[in-house]
DNA sequence: CCGTTAAAAGTGGTCTGACCACTTAACTAT
DNA sequence: ATAGTTAAGTGGTCAGACCACTTTTAACGG
């Protein structure tokens, strides 16, 4: 048996209009075959295409225009797709997201220096005292603290979500990093902050 | 008339969907409704729930299990899509993505350094020198070769993303830049890339 | 022959109802 | 009580019917 786990029919046409993009070399703005036709060609039901289309167009790789039809998405480039995909099916090995969410974090660090004012280190020293804090939460606290002073919600947003998906198996920093962090900030010198990463990081190998 | 502009029926689920998550405060694991239970309770065609759910399955929000039902997905934290919002409906200004690729292309630069042989610096010279590549092309295949140096594949996932996404607003660097940037890596002192962006920054403004 | 207008065809949007395949719960008969 | 069977619930899929809207075609009048 070998019993490929009996794809849903939705996720097949998913598979067959990629294809047809691909063959026919279809490129933003182009027009797909109907939904009448794709259902016709493909032995498939309209309603299952029909899934898989508006799948598609929640992801933003298509767009439909009611008596018009469906075209390919003229913003978000096909390739679109990939990015999330790397997102959802974890192709990327863990090392690479790891090492992509603690640069993101030193940069925040940079990026919010010389913002940073008394009130902030205080609120940043309170979590570290905090005994009620787990690792996990100390750190989330801790950086979401730094990050939401970048004034970059993009930034973070992009940080937020590898650290949810990472936190399985991430590694978090010595406890006596983040107090030195802290009195970087207050020594003004924000070359120091590239050397404290650097031996943190150091430490793990 | 207030006239929203007629949603279709499958993103209202959507919403309500999402909402029904967070009144009832569902957590990754638990149990949706089922189909026909939704389509009678939204006044909606079952057809039209299944797209809503169907597109979200796609996504990785929720797992569907034939004969049980459909649930949160475990895996993927519902907030997942989050970060496939943020990219797909852009709430974000064009600032803070130019300012996280800018800040992506600066720690690949300094990522790349220390892999960058002769060979390499060869491929980057030969894409400053042809005439035949507009601005658009050189920056992406300069960075591309960089990137693949990192050789963290996230990173230039995430990289590429941006670059697309921004592709009709994006700022490049000067041509001396990209020159600069190799006489650096020949000198072997990472140092000065982190100079070098600055210099090229601050020219911007 | 041309331009205007009306009809027809094509397309996405949606609903209903019908089966199928599978899982779980309830209900037997032993 | 236990094993076996049945019924109910749920997702998976299809077919057909309308609706609303756009594009194409055909008809008509000038």
């Amino acid at each position: 048996m070998s019993m490929s786990p009996k794809q849903k029919v939705y996720q097949g046409i998913l598979e067959e209009v990629r294809n047809l993009i691909e063959t026919n070399d279809l490129k933003p703005g182009d027009k797909l075959p109907s939904e009448r036709e794709l259902s016709e060609k493909l032995n498939a039901g309209r309603s299952s295409v029909r899934e898989a289309l508006r799948a598609m167009e929640l992801i933003g790789v298509i767009e439909t225009r009611r008596g018009e039809g469906t075209f390919l998405s003229k913003y978000r480039p096909y390739q679109t797709v990939e990015l999330l995909s790397t997102f959802i099916f974890k192709e990327t090995t863990k090392e690479e997201l790891l090492s992509v969410k603690t640069l993101l974090e030193k940069e925040a660090a940079k990026l919010a220096s010389t913002k940073m004012d008394e009130s902030n280190l205080g609120l940043l020293l309170k979590k570290i005292d905090d005994p009620s804090l787990t690792m996990e939460e100390l750190h989330f606290a801790f950086f979401s603290i730094i990050f939401e002073k970048t004034e970059n919600q993009f930034l973070m947003r992009i940080w937020a979500l590898i650290d949810e998906y990472t936190k399985s198996f991430t590694r978090y920093y010595s406890k006596p990093f983040y107090s030195k962090l802290i009195t970087v900030y207050q020594s003004n010198d924000e070359q120091q902050i590239d050397s404290l990463f650097k031996e943190e990081n150091d430490h793990n190998y």
